[in-house]
DNA sequence: TATGAATGAGCTTTCATTCAT
DNA sequence: TATGAATGAAAGCTCATTCAT
C-alpha cells in the first residue's frame, strides 16, 4: 500500500467502504487538481489517469464539482480536528505551562499535517476562492471553531502575564499568518531552496513568540 | 473618468495608447478573471462584458493566455517599484534613522498599493500556481530583486544593533508573510467583518518589529 | 391488488407466470413511456421507480427495445379482440338488428377499453410513428383485420337500406376518426374540462349516425 | 430555390434574414424531427444533415429545445391564421350563404396548407403530448382561438336552422376530429395506398354535414 | 479596426448494456 | 434470479480561435 494510498484511507475511508476504482479515481483527482486547477482538469483526464472508464467517475460523483467536495471536506475536518477535541483545554493546562511551548508543539503538528498533505493544502487554498461553498464551510467549520477555543487560550496565557495585552483575534491572525506564510513559502512557492526546516522553524516560531511576549 | 480606468491607464498606459475598447476589454477581463479565476472564464464572456465583439479581443491579444499575461505583468513590476529605484540605498538612508519608521513605511506604501489593486493582486495570486510563466517571473523578477536589495537593508540595520540577528531571509520572509497575511485576511478572507484598519496595522507592525528587535 | 396490477395481470400474465419484480418493471415502464415517450424515457429510471436493479430489466429483456414492444403488442391485440372471434357475424346478427345499436355498442365497448388503459393507449399512438415495427403490426394485424370484417358488416347494413351507399373505407375510417377523435380530445387534450361523458358520447354518436344514414 | 426552401422563407423569414446555414440548420433539423422524433434525433445528426459544424447549431439556438420551439411555433400560427383575421365574420357573411359551403372552403383550405406543411404538422401532433410548453401554447393559441370564433359562427348557422342543436362545443370537435382524421389517414397512416382525394374530402364534408344538418 | 458567423476539438454528463459476484 | 459496478459510445453543449466582410 502507497503512502497516496494510505493518505486517502485514513481521509475518507470513515464508515463506508471505498472500491478500488473509487480510490483511484480520488489520488488521480488530487493529482490533478493541485497540479492544474480545478477548472482546469478535465474528467477525462482523471479518467485516464486512474485507469477507468470516463462513465465510472460519475458514477460514484454526480458532477465534477461532487468530487471536487468530496475531496476538500474531509481535509478540512482534519485541518482543525486537534482544536476541537473535547479536552482540548484541559489537555492544555496539563501539557503546557508555558505559551511558548504549546505555540510550538501547535506549529510543529499542524505544519507535518500540512506537510504530510501538501496537495490536498494546495487544492483547499486554491479553489477557496472560487467555490463559494468552500468559502463558506471554511468560515463556518474552521475559522469560527479555531477561533472560539484559542480566544479563551490566549486570555488564559494573557492573564499570566506571557502574552502581549491585545485583541485575541489579532494575536490568532497573526500567528495563522506565521504559519501558513511559511509552509507556502516552504513548500509552494520555493520547495526547490535548501531549506533547514528545523531551524527555519525554530526561527520563525522565536520571532513570533518574542513579538507577542509582553514588553517590558 | 473611473477609478477602474484611471488604474487601467496607469498600469497599462506607458508608451502606447489603448483604444477605448481595449481598456473595456483589459476592465472586462481583470474583473471576471479575479472573480472566477482564469480558466474559468471564457472570452465570450469578457467580451459580452466589455462590449466588443468576440474576435476584437483576438485582434488585440494573440490568445487568452496573452491576455492574462497583459494584465499580470505591470502588476508585478508596480508591486516592486519602490524597491528597484536607483537610489534605495541613498532614500534609506537620509529618510529612516530607524529600521521599525523603515519598515512601517513600506508597510503602509505596499499594503495601500496592494489595496488600491486588490483585483489585480487576487489575479496574481491565484494564477501564480497555475501558470509557470507567472511563477518564473515572480520569482526571477520579484522575490530575486527585492531579496537583494532587502539582504543591505537587513545588514544594515543590524550592524546598528537594531535588528536580532538572524540569517536575511528569514526575516525577509517573515516580513512579507506578516504583511500579505494581513491583506489576505482584510481583504480576501473577511473583507465583510469590521476593521479597525489603522489600529490592526499598528498592532501587526507592533508584533512584528517586537519580534525582530534584538533580545537583551 | 392495485388497479395496475390488475390490468398487467390481464394483459400479460398469459400463460408464464410473472415475476413480482417483472410485474414492477412493466408498471414503471409503462408509467414513464405514456408521459415523457419511449426515447426520453432512461432504463435508470425504470429500475430506480420499478425499485429494482438496472441489470434486472435487462435479465428480462434483452434491450429496451424489447420492453416497448411487449408491453405494446399485446395491447394491440386487445383492442381488436372483439372484432376478430370467430362467430363476429353471427353475435351480430343476433344482437343486432339496427346498425345505429351495433355501432353504439361499440363505439360504448371501445371507448371503455381504452379508457380503461388509457397509458398503453397512449404508448401506443404516440409510438407508432416512431417505430416501424409497431407500424406494421399496426396496419397488419389491426387495421386490416378490422376492415375485412367491417366491410362485411357495412355491407350488410348497407343492403338493409339502414346506411348511406359509399364504400367501405369511407365509412370504417369516418367511424374510426370519430372514436378517436372523441376519446383523444376526452382524454388527452382537455381532460381538465367538465365533461358530460354519456351526454357528450350520445351526440358523437347521432352525429355520426345521422350522418350515415341514408339520404331521403 | 426549392419547394423546402419556400416554405422555410415563407414561415420563418418574418423580419430577421436567416443566413443560408440556418435555412439549412432548419430544414435538416424539420426533416428528423419529423422522422424519428425530437427526442431520438440527435444535434450531431442534424448538423450533419445540414452540413455545418455542430457548434453552429448552438450559435443560432441556445439549446435543441429551443430549435424545437423555433420551428413549431410559426407553425402554430399559420395553422389559425385564416381564423383569426379581423374581418373573420364579414367574409363569412358576405361569402357563405351556407354553412356547408363555408365548411367545405375552410376543410379544403385547412387540408391544403396541413398538406403542404405535412412535416411541420407531424412534428406538431408528434411532440405536443410531451412538451408541455407546446401543449400550453396549443391551448392558449389554437384551441382557444378557434373556439371562440366557431362558436358565434356554429350559432349564426344554427339561428338560421342550418345546423342541428347542439352545444357549440360538440360540433367544432366533431368537425375537427372529422378534419385531422382524413389528414391522418391519408399522409400519415395510409400514405401509399390509391386515394382518390377529390373524392374522399368529398364523402367526407358529405357525411359530416349530413350528420350535422338539423333533423327532421 | 472591428465584427460575428463559423468552426471542430473538447467539455461534462447520460445512456443502454455487460458481467462478475 | 438479482445485483450494481463498470463500461465506452454518444449525447448536448462550450470553448478559444479563425476569417471573410
Amino acid at each position: 500500500m502507497s503512502e497516496q494510498d494510505k493518505m486517502i484511507d485514513e481521509l475518507f475511508n470513515h464508515d463506508e467502504e471505498l472500491t478500488e476504482k473509487q480510490k483511484k479515481i480520488l489520488a488521480a483527482a488530487i493529482e490533478s487538481f493541485a497540479e492544474k486547477g480545478y477548472a482546469a482538469t478535465s474528467t477525462s483526464e482523471i479518467a485516464k489517469k486512474a485507469g477507468v472508464a470516463e462513465g465510472t467517475i460519475f458514477r460514484h460523483y454526480k458532477t465534477k464539482k461532487e468530487l471536487l467536495l468530496t475531496i476538500v471536506a474531509p481535509m478540512m475536518a482534519k485541518l482543525i480536528a486537534p482544536f476541537v477535541i473535547k479536552d482540548f483545554n484541559k489537555v492544555l493546562n496539563q501539557d503546557y505551562e508555558r505559551f511558548e511551548d504549546f505555540v510550538k508543539a501547535m506549529i510543529e503538528n499542524r505544519t507535518k499535517f500540512l506537510v504530510s498533505n501538501m496537495q490536498l493544502f494546495r487544492i483547499l487554498i486554491q479553489e477557496i476562492p472560487f467555490q463559494p461553498e468552500l468559502k463558506e464551510q471554511f468560515k463556518e467549520h474552521i475559522a469560527k471553531k479555531i477561533f472560539e477555543r484559542f480566544e479563551k487560550v490566549i486570555a488564559h496565557y494573557q492573564a499570566k502575564g506571557q502574552i502581549i495585552d491585545m485583541p485575541p483575534y489579532s494575536v490568532i491572525r497573526m500567528t495563522a499568518s506565521t504559519i501558513f506564510g511559511y509552509v507556502i513559502a516552504r513548500y509552494l512557492l520555493v520547495p526547490e531552496a535548501e531549506w533547514d526546516d528545523e531551524a527555519e522553524i525554530e526561527r520563525t516560531v522565536q520571532i513570533l513568540m518574542h513579538g507577542l511576549s509582553p514588553k517590558k
